[in-house]
RNA sequence: GGCGUGGUACCCAAGUGGUUUAAGGGGACGCUCUGCAAAAGCGUUAUUCAUGAGUUCGAAUCUCAUCCACGCCUCCA
């Protein structure tokens, strides 16, 4: 098996990834919250797990893949305040929590098919482990690491040795009350809640009854349960936005080390954010990009596959529609390269010499830390190399394609005339008509006509065809 | 206030000590093709890597300082 390469943060260093069981790999990804669509930025993590997801796959490995699906709401803040944003939700569009879960949870699945990004194994739905969750924290009760307040069962950390190790928090820096208001029950101000309970005055949408009283899940918990319960004590990787480092994943560390008394994870990897002109995207924020709306503003979601390809998954990207228009044509021109290459694709002799060199140059890239940005470069470099043949241009696209996921096989010529207008149609009839009396000074003012229209004319070696502008 | 990241051509960006006097894509320009265009193909496009010092035989890559932009310490991908 080829050497991989992958940035953990534990560590803060490219290791080289050793696999617990021989040639299998148990993945956890922590996956939406679905109170909402998710933006582009949303897209952007999964999108990189789902390219760590091809590596492994294309190196020889068989994984399990988990993504979990957040359908509690919890609350807004750490602190004993604020809504809990499925209930919002449900508020705002007039539906309960479930019809909310389900609707965007959907949405977010059908996001994935069209980003193709690899469905997961395992999509596992928080309020299907309450029972884990709540095991989970009685295992933490009996070994003494919480305590109770008015609001919930919260987990002590300052008896878990090590805790904040993955983020290297600097618990003392830490400003916890500086924009939130600090509960006076917690004893720390890094404890967080494992159990919360229902507020007495009214009634929850969602709530379970459990040993401390009817209340339902704090935000942390879930992660820890249903890993364990899928994917065992100890598994491989994990992995999320940047933003979990410091609170979500280091909590997740406390509880489930706490709890099982064994390493949780071996390989944490995070994916950067992808910024706006105006800085990070968040749905607080109001109004955030969707891939529904870059498809309407006639984007197809290659495109926005393309330009996440720009950079490394643990750089910063911005979003511009600039930039995207760029990665469109340049995903077309691709399209166009592989359909030719389709086309001249007969019997010739393959070298397989020519194979291995691309190859083995693309398994070094991909290999070290998910350098798509470099494969892609070295796709192009392929493809215009003359001492390939066509036949092994296609079959090393291809391969390498596995892990870009562009589909770079399922492309075909698309129809040419697609709702074309009959007017529109009969117009570049006649101008073809006029093209081949030579009345250019017609031919040229039908052609402007049909711009004027919205259409462009492209000229083909047996007659046009017809796109829109 | 604390922690952290980044500044590479017109744009998105790769590269983190010598094989790079800097990938790839977009754009622009030129050529081929075309009646002319478009589309497509080919080619050109940074002696330079925010700025200033320094380390080194050698730096975009290491160190220090300065300027600028951004992220985290709230829920968040």
């Amino acid at each position: 098996m080829r050497e991989l390469l992958l940035f953990n943060t534990l560590t803060r260093k490219k290791e080289v990834f050793i696999p617990i069981e021989s040639g299998k790999v148990r993945m956890y990804c922590c996956g939406p919250t679905v109170y909402n669509y998710q933006h582009i930025g949303n897209l952007r993590t999964f999108f990189f797990e789902d390219i760590l997801r091809r590596v492994l796959e294309i190196n020889g490995y068989a994984v399990t893949h988990v993504l979990n699906i957040t359908d509690v709401g919890h609350l807004i803040s750490d602190e004993d305040e604020g809504d809990d944003k499925m209930e919002l939700g449900a508020k705002r569009e007039n539906k309960s929590v479930w019809e909310i879960a389900e609707y965007y949870t959907n949405v977010f699945k059908k996001d994935l098919e069209r980003m193709h990004i690899l469905p997961a194994t395992h999509n596992p739905k928080a309020t299907s482990y309450i029972h884990q969750q709540i095991a989970m924290v009685r295992c933490l009760e009996e070994l003494g690491y919480t305590y109770v307040t008015g609001d919930g069962v919260y987990f002590d950390t300052s008896k878990f040795t090590g805790y904040g190790k993955l983020a290297r928090l600097d618990i003392e820096g830490l400003e916890a009350g500086e924009r939130v208001e600090f509960s006076v029950e917690k004893k720390n101000k890094t404890d967080f809640a494992l159990w919360k309970f229902s507020p007495k005055d009214s009634q929850r949408q969602m709530e379970w009854e459990s040993p401390w009283g009817k209340g339902f899940p704090g935000w942390h918990i879930e992660c820890s349960a249903m890993s364990k319960a899928l994917l065992g004590n100890n598994f491989d990787i994990h992995c999320g936005g940047v933003d979990h480092i410091p609170v979500h994943h280091t909590n997740e560390i406390a509880q489930s080390e706490a709890c099982n008394r064994e390493k949780f994870v071996n390989y944490w990897l995070h994916g950067e954010f992808l910024l706006e002109t105006d800085g990070k995207m968040s749905k607080s924020k109001g109004e955030f990009l969707t891939l529904q709306y870059l498809m309407d503003k006639g984007f197809h979601p290659m495109h926005y596959r393309y330009f996440l390809m720009n950079t490394h998954y643990r750089k910063k990207l911005n979003f511009s529609f600039e930039a995207l228009d760029g990665a469109r044509t340049s995903f077309e021109r691709l399209k166009n390269r592989i359909l030719t290459l389709k086309d001249n694709e007969k019997e010739r002799k393959v070298d397989n010499s020519n194979i291995e060199k691309y190859l083995s140059s693309f398994f070094s890239k991909i290999n070290d830390d998910l350098n798509v940005t470099e494969a892609l470069a070295l796709l192009w470099e392929m493809l215009k190399d003359n001492a390939l043949n066509p036949v092994e241009k296609i079959e090393i696209a291809f391969e390498m394609d596995k892990v870009f996921g562009f589909g770079l096989k399922d492309i075909e010529h698309e129809d040419e005339v697609l709702d074309v207008p009959d007017e529109v149609m009969q117009i570049a009839g006649q101008r073809m008509e006029a093209k081949n009396q030579q009345d250019y000074k017609k031919a040229d003012d039908l052609r402007n006509q049909l711009s004027a229209m919205g259409w462009k004319v492209i000229d083909t070696k047996d007659g046009f065809k017809l796109e829109k502008l």
